[in-house]
RNA sequence: GGAAGUAUAGCUCAGUUGGUUUAGAGUAUCCCGUUGACAUCGGGAAGGUCCGCAGUUCGAGUCCGCGUACUUCCA
């Protein structure tokens, strides 16, 4: 096999992945083995993957992988989710791009366009996957609008109703007026805002001309206020109890209400009060009986409550008000302020409360049993230190706004008759059953229900995503979810904490009793070189199908793993992706350099090399159980740094040059062999992290029968490695860095010889790696000496006296004398802090005994290295 | 306004229950090197008052307190 210049990735990705697929290696069924699961977070059809999706379906690969090589019968559930208010954007910008208005069109009609785009988008989103060389099992692929995932949320919806735990009511709600759909409190994005803090003053009825003035942000709704509140402690106000003023332009008369919720401090300390637009303010109503005046429409202009500018934006109005109370002589004057302000978090236009009818579903008893999983670590949070936030946030859960007034989603189960009464049923047929039970008059007259025209909330169909996919609404007890569920790992980002892990927990001990999955690993946020959010709106997220088709999906999922330390952000930069291409070309050389000793084997070699051999074999024992810690606790940006050293560093950097031949020479084949196996080992620990380039050069480097393949081979479970090879191998490589250095110090060319010297008290050590060393230092002559040499240049590695001599080299030793100097100064320090602790009686009656030990040690071979280096320093 | 988190080399980050050589890696920087698997490279070097102050301790990057800066979440 000649192997060609450079690894090519696009034929290596699309080969092996057919292959793997051909193989059957994505699917699973339930067998004898241990399962390990992990249900994809479904992306949005909206469009397209971006750096998240990325990373977040990397890291699952990884574990499932590596799962699948432990021997687990792994299985990695793919779909995608309906996502409705942000998809339902999405399709009517699309039509309004083709000039047809969403109101023209019939619910059935603009459904019809929403399916075509979940069709095409959803299918795009899955190609990518694919490309990344995720392990999904493709059998399994669902979509939360499927029709056994539709009936399931009917099931809950209808259970969770018949429990009480579903309501309808009035509230003050989150209203976006762009997509005119009700929000939950999560949907909302709080920003710092700039904007002006105006002061207006109100006529006092009362025979004398007197004004309270009151300061707001949003003067627009004065026309809606129905009070103006004070502190009942406030002596300013304290002689207008009982009395009235006016709401200035519309001069309605309100009551001067006195309530102890009022901010002294703030502004005026006297508060203009409109109920239909301010959660406080609504709440003031409800305490003071204050009529409620609604004076915005669905889609933020003013309503004909508002008596002005009818029909006018809500922003338009604020700036017009603000002339006409002029004119009126009401305004007293502005200044700027900075506020929160509430953004819709999908279509980013200000939030406007509003009070609204909608559909409730108690949170209280369901988040009990949730809460206490992740508080007693039944369920894993990693990095742990979001179960604060995730306890913070079930102490204090509020009632979820799960109606939404779209059409793209799971229509509400509930139908209503002529005198408006609610039919909750899992089928239109259903709730006419009730109705002609219920009402059979009624009904024999006015045979026909009206459904609501609201859909769920889309997370009211993710939070049965674990169960759901493995078909638990038709049976519960079936194969795949006894086998499947609990599921292992969760892998998803911190800002769906709430939307999402939180509910499928409430949902999987409610209807199940039992955890959806045991982990929760949360990923990172990608941002920009810059720190800023990667997002389409900042244009600052590169296309993930064109990184994958320019730099290979394996240097892809190296940069954006190899820079991401558990559950923090990543600052996503190309260097990355740079380093992880010039990675997986290193591996390849490396790979034409072994192919290239094939043809030159033989078995009549003294084993000259045994040290190197037995060296890497017993450095891969001790990566592979720092591998299985760090996985374990999903330090997966430093195994990946690990495996990258292990190869990089200790395998290309070390072991090949200490057994590669000497041009056109033989290579003993045991040598070949062995260096053919490590090369097998290496490959099998990278592979969860680049798949394509590590299978593609097992099959390169020897001819693999039908079937053997790199994704599947077992792995075995690491064993101790022997510590002494390990040592040994440390010092040979300070030994060789040492006289390399000292060469280099002295100019001596890396082609030209040198002859070594050595001091040593373990001359058995030097015969064990001596052709090695000889080797890397480009020694010709290795001798052993109980005396300096003179006229040779001086060095010492840990206790030993190295000298080597070469014709013609200049022996610089003010610069040895230098080196050695600041060595011994930085020896003697060292050994004068660890004194000061010997000496001290407290620390030798409280330390340890091994600390102790330790620390003596460390003096003694400070001690030994200080008498080393002052011999070399006499001897110059 | 409330809560949490972070602060270590120019940059991005490791650093386990306090003690394992007066702090490690990657990257950037500097020096040397190319008929050799690889310049998508090799060899070497330099680089840190562990944010500040105070404390606990025989011993603090690590623990406690205060302060400063940044980030995130909630209102």
């Amino acid at each position: 096999m000649e192997l060609a210049k450079n690894f090519q990735h696009k034929e290596a990705e699309e080969n092996w992945y057919a292959r793997w697929n051909e193989a059957g290696f994505f699917n699973s069924e339930p067998d004898g083995r241990p399962a390990y699961t992990i249900v994809i977070p479904p992306p949005n059809v909206t469009g397209v993957l971006h750096m998240g999706h990325a990373l977040n379906n990397t890291v699952q690969d990884i574990l499932i992988r590596r799962a699948k090589m432990q021997g687990f019968n792994t299985c990695w559930v793919p779909g995608t989710d309906h996502a409705s208010i942000a998809t339902e954007a999405k399709v009517v910008g699309m039509l309004r791009e083709k000039g047809i208005d969403k109101a023209n069109l019939s619910r059935e009609e603009f459904l019809k366009y929403a399916w075509e785009w979940k069709e095409k988008y959803g299918g795009i989103i899955l190609k990518q996957l694919e490309k990344l060389g995720c392990t999904l099992d493709w059998n399994r692929t669902n979509f939360t609008m499927d029709g056994h995932y539709y009936k399931a949320v009917m099931t809950v919806f209808n259970d969770l109703y018949k429990k009480g735990h579903i309501y309808r009511g009035v509230k003050m709600i989150n209203w976006d007026p762009k997509a005119q759909t009700a929000l939950s409190d999560e949907e909302v994005i709080h920003r710092q805002t700039n904007s002006k803090l105006y002061y207006v003053r109100y006529r006092i009825d009362s025979p004398e001309e007197e004004y309270i003035t009151v300061a707001t942000v949003r003067p627009e709704t004065i026309l809606g206020d129905t009070a103006v509140c004070v502190h009942p402690n406030d002596p300013r106000y304290a002689h207008l109890k009982g009395q009235f003023c006016f709401v200035p332009l519309v001069n309605r008369r309100v009551p001067i209400i006195f309530d102890d919720y009022i901010d002294l401090e703030f502004g005026t300390g006297a508060l203009k009060v409109t109920p239909a637009h301010d959660i406080n303010d609504y709440n003031l109503a409800i305490k003071h009986n204050l009529e409620v005046v609604d004076t915005l429409n669905p889609d933020g202009t003013m309503s004909a409550a508002a008596q002005l500018y009818v029909g006018m934006d809500r922003f338009d109005v604020r700036k017009k008000i603000i002339g006409a109370l002029k004119d009126a002589g009401n305004f007293v004057k502005d200044q700027d302020y900075v506020n929160q302000v509430g953004f819709s978090e999908r279509t980013d236009v200000v939030i406007e409360p509003r009070l609204s009818m909608q559909w409730w579903c108690r949170m209280d008893t369901m988040a009990k049993p949730a809460l206490d999983a992740v508080l007693n670590n039944d369920i894993e949070f990693y990095p742990g230190k979001f179960k604060n936030l995730y306890r913070h946030w079930m102490e204090n859960i509020k009632d979820w706004c799960i109606s939404r007034q779209l059409s793209w989603g799971h229509r509400i189960p509930a139908w209503y008759d002529k005198e408006g009464t609610i039919y909750v049923a899992e089928t239109a047929d259903a709730a006419h059953a009730q109705y002609r039970e219920a009402k059979p008059m009624l009904a024999a007259q006015h045979p026909e229900l009206r459904q609501d025209e609201d859909v769920l909330d889309t997370w009211f169909s993710s939070w049965l995503w674990p169960l759901e996919v493995f078909n638990w609404d038709a049976d519960a007890t079936n194969k795949d979810l006894s086998y499947y569920y609990p599921t292992q790992t969760l892998v998803t980002a911190p800002e769906i904490i709430f939307f999402w892990v939180a509910r499928m927990i409430m949902a999987g001990y409610e209807y199940t009793g039992k955890k959806p999955f045991s982990k929760v690993y949360f990923t990172g946020i990608v941002r920009d070189k810059q720190g800023r959010k990667m997002s389409k709106s900042l244009g600052n997220s590169p296309d993930l199908l064109q990184l994958i088709e320019d730099n290979g999906a394996d240097a892809v999922r190296f940069s954006v793993m190899i820079t991401s330390p558990a559950g923090n952000d990543l600052l996503y930069d190309d260097a990355q992706l740079e380093q992880g291409r010039n990675f997986y070309n290193k591996i390849w050389n490396a790979a034409k350099l072994v192919q290239g000793w094939s043809a030159r084997t033989s078995d009549n070699l003294p084993k000259g090399t045994g040290f190197a051999e037995q060296w890497i074999v017993e450095r891969i024992k001790e990566v592979s159980v720092q591998l299985d810690e760090m996985i374990a606790e999903f330090k997966l940006s430093e195994a990946l740094k690990t495996v990258y050293s292990l190869i990089w560093n200790d395998f290309c950097s070390w072991y090949l040059e200490w057994v590669k031949p000497a041009q056109d020479q033989p290579i003993a084949t045991a040598t070949y062999n062995n260096t053919l196996d490590v090369f097998d080992r290496l490959l099998q620990l990278l592979h969860p992290f680049m798949p394509f380039v590590t299978e593609e050069v097992y099959h390169k480097l020897r001819e693999r029968a039908d079937g053997d393949f790199l994704m599947v081979l077992p792995l075995a479970p690491p064993t101790a490695p022997k510590t002494n090879i390990l040592a040994a191998g440390l010092n040979l490589q300070e030994l060789v860095t040492a006289v390399r250095d000292t060469r280099n110090k002295h100019q001596i060319k890396p082609k030209e010889k040198i002859r070594l010297f050595v001091d040593t008290a373990t001359r058995e050590y030097y015969g064990n790696v001596r052709d090695i060393l000889m080797k890397q230092v480009n020694c010709e002559e290795l001798s052993f000496t109980a005396d300096p040499v003179p006229g040779a240049v001086s060095m010492v590695v840990k206790t030993d006296k190295l000298y080597f001599t070469h014709e013609g080299a200049k022996v610089d030793t003010s610069m040895q004398r230098e080196q050695m100097t600041k060595e011994l100064e930085y020896y003697r320090g060292f050994v004068e802090s660890i004194s000061k602790k010997l000496d001290n009686e407290r620390f030798m009656k409280n330390a340890r005994p091994d600390v102790v030990e330790m620390e003596q040690k460390k003096r003694n071979d400070g001690l030994s290295k200080i008498k080393a280096l002052e011999e070399g320093l006499n001897s110059l």
